[in-house]
RNA sequence: GGGCGUGUAGCAUAGCCUGGAUAAUGCACCGGCCUCCUAAGCCGGGGACCGCGGGUUCGAAUCCUGCCGCGCCCGCCA
């Protein structure tokens, strides 16, 4: 209830003024009220008892009486226990309800205008997508959805990882198996198969190992064979990754990868500018850099290795060639990676050596959006690697047959195909719900019952109130008649909640913008849906006359697109049926 | 050892940055509601020393501090 902060200080200013409590930062200490029965806003009078030698209880009372009149037309002020409440007016709400209904955002403004790079997803070529991809893709996702709406320029990034040493064992595993006959499309079909046995001979081969090095060496020299292997592997993983984009309804296309093999290029630049400042130091034969004051396990100086003894280099070199590449090529203002935990301290040493380097200015911002992992029931880290890991593809397929049995349960009738259209959308909505509904930093055990149970605060309970106010406005049959603005009368406690909902909303996205936490949109869409489950059961749309009838049915609209809209900021459809 | 994060009803979480009233939501549990716009719903109920101890404050889940539990990081790995 932002928007009331302001014509109530007008009031509230000039009335503690004269009470001798002049000089008060309003904003500071109007709040929102605890408790939603005490009001929309609330001032808590007890830090005047002492200026003024007066119980808080008189204050406010006095407070509120002198308030009212002046308030007319827009709140009433109340007072309880020295608390100044202020509970807007239906007419104030409805006039705001109004305008919010004009405006082409429906509130939310346009107003952080930055070019933002989002980097997300970031599978690896030639291996299994599983859970912990899942995160980074559903959370950058909607942080690049909720960014742009916001106005700013968004340009996102999956930084795959399509290069380094693991490649010469996967080249050669490549050849093996087509030398056994095997097509590589065919090789490739189970990634993680693929992956685990590439894996295994590397482990226990020792000629094996060998081949795999010199082809390093071969892929590092750009040998054309090899190359055209390392083609074939990248291609062929990418056709996997797009089936699970796919699925999963994301904005990433091929265009927004940039993997490791781009910037291993520009990797001799960065020493050579890094060196240049005279910012690199040699540690047992090793280029380094120090940007900070992070200490190993010995207690000696942490050093972000730039280049290894051996002339290789590493992830932190790579990190910087892609900061200058996002800000000197693509412009960026602000750099976003939706990246584990576990790389916290990597992310603060390759910023912190960035602006050392003079790589990001003053006018750049760095962050790394940090997700907790993903746990198995026995609450122990879920691994890609061991065998008994769920596969993003089975997880996403798994979902929608589930939300299917669902809707033909509910709708024996409906056509096969749009049955099948709304399964992937809740079963989806579902999967993405469960993974953003939470603070990101927060480690999850992940629960098939729980991620496709249709009850509760889930995907699903937004979409099914969506789905009944579009089936409610279809049977209107006069939906044009919604065109035209009208004032809100808001006679019921019900449809004043529901106002006060929708009016919060362009609060939230703009808390979830600032905070990068989706989970802020979920939380409201929630309490919208809420309000309107509640509304529904208790005001008739369709049934009542003339101008009541125009006004929910229109409330019904507002509240349908703003949970369309919201939903869409997380990446989750609004199907008109369930 | 150092650093970072986390701890809120039986379970899962929100609120913490920016301190205010009987700590909010969902699952589970108990009791009501389908001749009426989709019951994936609505209405009501029980259930919490907000990890523990100090401190600041008129007032602490929230700020400071010390402990304890759990997790992650501290590679010439990626």
């Amino acid at each position: 209830m932002r928007d009331l902060i302001k014509p109530v200080s007008e009031v509230l200013g000039p009335v503690l003024a004269k009470m001798g409590l002049a000089d008060f930062d309003l904003e500071s200490i109007i709040g929102p009220a605890t408790d939603r029965s005490h009001g929309d806003l609330a001032i808590p009078c007890h830090q005047f008892s002492r200026i003024l030698k007066k119980s808080p209880v008189a204050i406010a009372e006095e407070a509120a009486e002198k308030m009212n009149d002046q308030l007319k037309g827009i709140a009433k002020a109340t007072s309880v226990a020295g608390f100044l409440n202020i509970t807007a007016e239906s007419r104030w709400l409805g006039d705001r309800l109004s305008e919010l209904a004009e405006h082409p955002t429906y509130g939310v403004e346009k107003n952080t205008t930055r070019t933002v790079v989002v980097d997300y997803s970031s599978p690896n070529i030639a291996k299994e997508m599983h859970v912990g991809h899942l995160r980074s893709t559903v959370i950058g996702d909607s942080l690049v959805r909720i960014l742009e709406f916001k106005g700013n320029t968004v340009i996102r990034e999956n930084h795959v990882g399509d290069w380094g040493t693991p490649f010469g064992m996967l080249i050669e595993r490549l050849e093996d198996l087509e030398s056994e006959g095997i097509q590589p499309s065919d090789a490739l079909s189970d990634l993680g198969i693929f992956y685990r046995d590439a894996r295994s001979s590397f482990d226990s081969d020792e000629k094996f190992r060998e081949r795999a090095r010199k082809r390093v060496v071969a892929l590092q020299s750009g040998d054309e064979a090899t190359m055209a292997r390392w083609k074939q592997l990248v291609d062929l993983s990418f056709s996997y990754f797009d089936e699970v984009y796919d699925m999963l309804g994301v904005l990433l296309t091929k265009d927004d990868v940039r993997g490791e093999s781009y910037y291993d290029s520009l990797l001799p630049s960065v020493v050579e500018r890094l060196d240049d400042s005279g910012l690199l130091s040699n540690n047992l034969g090793a280029e380094v850099m120090y940007p900070g004051d992070w200490v190993n396990r010995e207690g000696n100086p942490l050093p972000l290795i730039i280049r290894k003894g051996d002339g290789g280099y590493n992830y932190a070199t790579s990190d910087l060639a892609c900061i200058i590449d996002r800000t000197e090529r693509l412009g960026a203002d602000d750099l976003i990676y939706v990246v584990g935990t576990e790389q916290k301290q990597h992310f603060q040493m390759v910023f912190a050596a960035a602006r050392i380097a003079g790589f990001l200015h003053e006018k750049h911002t760095s962050t790394h959006v940090p997700f907790g992992l993903v746990l198995g029931s026995d609450g122990g880290k879920l691994k890609s690697r061991s065998g008994g890991a769920v596969r993003l593809l089975d997880l996403l397929k798994e979902a929608i047959q589930r939300a299917s049995a669902a809707v033909i349960n509910r709708n024996p009738d409906m056509d096969p195909l749009e049955i099948q259209s709304i399964a992937k959308s809740i079963g989806i909505g579902a999967v993405k719900y469960s993974d953003l509904k939470a603070d990101r930093t927060k480690d999850y055990i992940f629960d098939w019952e729980k991620m496709l149970s249709f009850e509760g605060e889930t995907g699903p309970y937004l979409q099914y109130a969506h789905a009944r106010i579009r089936s409610i406005l279809a049977r209107s049959g006069d939906e044009a008649s919604l065109e035209k603005p009208l004032n809100y009368t808001l006679p019921s406690n019900e449809e004043a909640r529901l106002a006060r909902e929708i009016l919060a909303f362009p609060e939230s996205v703009d808390i979830a913008a600032s905070e990068l936490a989706p989970h802020r949109i979920c939380k409201h869409l929630h309490r919208i849906s809420q309000a309107f489950g509640s509304f529904y059961e208790h005001c008739p749309v369709l049934m009542v006359d003339d101008s009541l009838r125009i006004e929910r049915m229109s409330l019904c609209a507002l509240t349908g697109d703003i949970l369309q809209i919201g939903l869409e900021l997380l990446g989750i459809d609004a199907p008109s049926r369930m």
